[in-house]
Parts: structure tokens; sequence; C-alpha cells
DNA sequence: TAGATTGTTAATCGATTAACAATC
DNA sequence: TAGATTGTTAATCGATTAACAATC
């Protein structure tokens, strides 16, 4: 049911979700899809369009539930089971990662943080267990981590994704400019952020000298 | 000339740029279309349509010249000049950021950083300038940064943001869930790790649902 | 009910894929 | 030259936009 839901509008509908989150918290119960439309910078037509890929939609002719549409954006998509991650690579943005405290539980849970380097591993302090980096595949397994951040120097990226893969992992946000090779069981989003800097800067060049 | 390219065509080009960089320092000098397509994932055609979106490619029967098509990318993306650049929000993942030597210069150069916590600015040791958040909008138009990372706690996305756009940037590269409210001559990128999460975890979901 | 807003169908638009002639 | 690979045109595919009947 609801066969496939295209991609742009998967990632469009959880940015939904956050603003949605976001005017909960302000107290707003009711929202239209053109106040949507506005705040997300897209069209109504499209928040409408979105909103139906999820199926029924208990909706009226004033506007949306807000707490209704969060509900069932989560039912949809999964979002309230608790995913269990870790945090491969603890330099300084592993760390950083590692220690944000949305991870420590609720929608997502950083449950281990993986690192080439014993004596790193022995010193930091974190609330969360530490293993060197040759323990990966086993303690994927070990603890169903289902999704991983992969936070390492270049060089090693791929042979830790493959590790990673090996273990059972389901999905890999990678923050590395390497292009991971996994096969199609398990998804890899990338956020590079030279990558970003580079689209951000190619579009300005771009619009300037067309 | 060369009109427009399409944003998915851009973001695909950046990524070559990274694999044919790698490529280049390998010492290979000559690769195909097809063997590119392996690499990045995408069909040979794909490659070859994306390339052509860059206008004059003097190429051959025999594959692409890895440096020409370097130069190439470069040129016509506006790659070869350094970018000033700062970082806004010094938490745990900004001053990461901060600290990457991959910043100090050559593409992209973070020339300043801010923070609203100004002890936090006097007792942070960093080879960059570092101002008070207040002094955003006068230190932008200053130092003519162009392109910004917002690191900030979500309640303050949005008037940070301001500051930028108010200083003149350019480009603002956002790490927040928030959904910054900008003109049309200033682009952002998002990049939030939650949101990511969040597409991960639903495009997961749905696959073993459906 | 009447007004407003949705859900959905149809039409447009754009990007990707395929195929093939042009080129080295 | 012959083989290989490109650049580009045409065809397919999918997503977005528009419009409107259905609904509260």
């Amino acid at each position: 049911m609801a066969s496939s839901i295209p991609l742009p509008a998967v990632a469009r509908l959880c940015t939904l979700y956050q603003v949605l989150c976001d005017l909960n918290e302000s107290g707003q119960q009711r929202v239209s899809s053109s106040a949507l439309g506005e705040i997300l910078g897209v069209g109504a037509h499209n928040v409408r369009k979105d909103i139906s890929y999820l199926g029924e939609t208990a909706s009226a002719g004033g506007g949306y539930n807000v707490i209704n549409l969060i509900e069932l954006i989560a039912l949809r998509m999964g979002f309230n089971r608790e995913k269990v991650t870790c945090v491969v690579g603890l330099g300084h943005l592993g760390s950083a990662i590692l220690h944000h405290e949305r991870f420590r539980g609720g929608e997502f849970k950083i449950v281990a943080g993986f690192d080439s380097n014993i004596n790193l591993i022995e010193t930091m302090h974190s609330g969360v267990n530490l293993f060197p980096a040759y323990e990966i595949t086993e303690t994927v397994k070990k603890m169903h981590i289902e999704l991983a951040i992969l936070t390492v120097p270049s060089s090693g990226a791929q042979e830790v994704a493959q590790r990673l893969i090996d273990g059972g992992i389901e999905g890999i946000i990678n923050f590395t400019p390497v292009v991971i090779k996994a096969p199609s069981s398990v998804l890899v989003r990338n956020v590079d952020l030279t990558g970003e800097f580079r689209v951000l800067s190619a579009l300005l060049h771009l619009r300037e000298n067309n």
C-alpha cells in the first residue's frame, strides 16, 4: 500500500515533520497547506501532494490538525521507534556529534563510538561505549546497530564502511568526500561539507556568469 | 552561454570534481565516462550528459584527460578563486569545523568565527579571528565574507541568518533544523544531521513496509 | 448551509535514459 | 584505418504544477 513515495517528497516530508513539531511546541493546533507552503518555501500544491502520499489523512475543509499530521508522518515513516546508531571516527567532528544531547535517545540513540586510535578511546570521557575500529563488524552485529555516522579521514572511509556493511548496517551518513561503495540494500546519504561549499559556490558562480 | 545547468547535474559535477582530483593524485591521466559512472554509481550516459553542460570539452575517442577535465570544471564553476567564509556558532560542531585544516585556505578560507558568548571568544584559541555575534553584519561587510556556516542553536538561527544577509552574505550552509527565510539572491543549503537521519530511516522503513 | 481547504486527476515541465552519428 | 568513446538528439520517465470536484 501507498506503493512508493518519490525521494524528493520523502525529504520534504521529513522537513515538514520538523516544522510541525516546532508549530506544535509553540502551541498551534491547526495549519493550512498554504501556511505550510509559506514556511517551507514551496507551493501549497506541493505540500498537499506530499501529504497525500501518506495515504488516508483524516482532514477537512479547515486545514490540518498539527498533532494528527505529526502522528501520521511518524507512523508511515517509522519515526516512533528509537533507532540504534553509532559514530565512526572520533576526531573533532565525530566527538562533537557523539556528545550532542539530541542523540542520547528518543528518535536516535548513539550507543557506540569507534576510532582506530586506541589511546583516544581509553582517555576520552563519554557516556557512550567506545571501541577500537577493528571491532566494528562484531559490535554492530552484537548491539544491533542500524545506522552509522562516518567521520573518518578520507583514506580509511571505504574500508571502515565495509566493516559496517559486514556487520549488517542498514544506513550510513557519510561526512567524508569519498563516494562509498555499498550494496543497494545499504542506503548512504552524503553530507560532505566541502561538497556543499562547492555546490553553493558553483550555483553562485553560474548565476553570475550565465 | 551554457545557459543553465540543472541543479542535480551541478551537484553531480561537484562530486565528479572530487573524484577527478582523487584520480589525479593517484596518478591516473585518462578516464572514460563508463569508468567515472562506475565510481559515481550512475550511468555513463549521465556522466557524459553532465559534462556536456560545461560547454566545449576538448575530448576524443579515448576518454577524458583528467587534468583537463578538472580544469574545465573549476573554470566553469569558479573553483579557482578562494572563497572567503565564516562560521557562526562556536559550539562543539562549529569549533570542529573552524579548526579543520581544509578550510585554512585554498578553495575555502574561514576568516572569522562568531558566537554570542563573549567569554568563549576571549578564551578560545584559534588561528581565526573571533567576534561577538552582534558584530556579524559589520564584519561580513568589512571582510567581504561570501559564505557562512550556520551552527547555532535552533532558537537563534533565523535572527543570526538575517544578520548575515544584512551584511551581504551570498550563501549559507545551514546545519540547524530550522528552515531559514532568505531572499532568493541568498542561497541556502541544508545539512541538518537529524533531518538526514530521518530521511535515511524513512527510506528504510518505507522499503520494508511498502 | 456557505466558505474554505483539501485530495486527486490531468497537464506541464524537466531530468534521465537510450541510441547513434560524429570524432579522435 | 579501425576501434573506441564521445557529444547530442530524441524518447522515456518521473516529479511538479495547475485546476477542480469532493469534503468538512
